[in-house]
DNA sequence: CCGTCTCA
DNA sequence: TGAGACGGG
């Protein structure tokens, strides 16, 4: 397994700046994706919960065993509700990064370990808010986290696909194939893979706190459309990909120096391609290929070998991993699964309550 | 993050 | 009925 290589917090290519209003639309209830097959990237999801769920002080939800359960929690709870508003998800987990992103993985195991250590120092000084900062910042998924999460998965009856490698290029790949109506992310990335549909904001709710601040936003999913995107910014996809280059990917994150969303676009526009832009103005603090970047956005590496399909719950199952093996409550865990039968009788099945006596046969 | 409880 | 506090594992 391949785990160092997301760091959970802000990761891959920053596009927010330069996504037109006329290509992204609210979602202003969660039901309006109602149907729908959507591609969650799961080691995304997965750290949203383990940097999220936590006590004050940075601990995170642990079993008796002393074993980090949140994203566990997280998992289960969220892909409920999912469910409940009628999406039909399936998980997709990333293989074995490509070789482009070994600088990066590096970078962001000793930003890791840096926050890990300045963690110990806010525990030991007794600045609550500061160790919850940097126990979020040092978060890391395990592959013994990631075995369990694709364990109450199958539970749960909830398909999950094994990327050979980045799980966003498997996400986008899926959509575009048709195989599922948008992949879902807080990062923009299988937008430069070529996903024609990006949901942000799906598996955190509502309510958001301010970072340092006492203060909490709304925060609403919202549906990102590549074409529009394109269209509106009359520029390809090759162009957003070089101006994802300019501005920094997980193959180059420092970007180029002075180049902000308004020069990269102007740039690209005005050269056509980040190739034939002039060497003096790419100013990068160390050597970038960009050539094998940008190919590595048009052709990632995917497979076909998967399929979607989703099997009848199993809460005997889910209870052997949450209850017994984890020490989830289990008045809590029946409680949830009860209505999570529901929900996928009803949403993934398609029956619908007392719809048998409409169609029993008349006496 | 989540569900649950309290209280206006 | 809904915002806010709280405990979950």
């Amino acid at each position: 397994m391949y785990i160092d290589q997301h760091n959970g917090v802000d990761m891959g290519v920053d596009l927010k700046d330069i996504i037109p209003g006329e290509a992204k639309t609210v979602i202003e209830d969660l039901r309006i994706l109602h149907g729908k097959i959507i591609v969650i990237d799961g080691y995304n999801a997965l750290y949203q919960f383990l940097a999220a769920i936590r006590q004050p002080d940075g601990t995170p939800l642990m079993d008796n065993n002393g074993r980090i359960t949140s994203h566990l929690s997280g998992l289960f709870y969220r892909t409920i509700n999912i469910v409940e508003a009628g999406i039909k998800p399936v998980y997709v987990f990333d293989g074995k990064p490509p070789e482009l992103k070994a600088r990066e993985i590096e970078r962001r195991k000793a930003v890791k370990e840096e926050a890990a250590k300045k963690y110990e120092e806010a525990v030991q000084s007794g600045d609550l808010e500061l160790a919850r900062r940097y126990a979020m910042m040092s978060a890391k998924l395990t592959e013994e986290m990631v075995r369990d999460a694709k364990s109450l998965l199958d539970a749960m009856g909830i398909p999950w696909v094994q990327a050979p490698a980045e799980g966003e290029a498997q996400a986008a790949y899926i959509v575009k194939k048709g195989d599922a109506y948008a992949s879902a992310s807080q990062d923009y990335d299988s937008l430069l893979f070529g996903s024609p549909k990006l949901v942000r904001n799906l598996t955190i709710s509502g309510r958001r706190k301010l970072p340092r601040k006492n203060e909490y936003v709304e925060v609403k999913p919202e549906l990102i459309e590549l074409d529009k995107l394109l269209v509106q910014l009359g520029i390809t996809l090759e162009n957003l990909i070089d101006i994802g280059i300019l501005l920094g990917t997980d193959y180059n994150p420092d970007g180029f120096e002075g180049i902000g969303p308004k020069k990269a676009l102007q740039l690209v526009k005005a050269y056509g391609g980040i190739e034939k832009i002039p060497k003096p103005i790419l100013k990068s603090p160390i050597e970038v290929d960009v050539i094998a970047i940008k190919k590595y956005f048009l052709q990632p590496q995917v497979t076909d070998n998967y399929r979607i399909e989703w099997h009848t719950p199993d809460p005997d199952a889910v209870k052997r991993i949450l209850v017994d093996e984890h020490d989830f409550s289990i008045d809590r865990v029946s409680t949830a699964l009860e209505r999570y039968v529901k929900a996928f009788k009803e949403n993934i099945r398609g029956e619908q309550k007392g719809l048998s006596k409409w169609f029993s046969k008349p006496k």
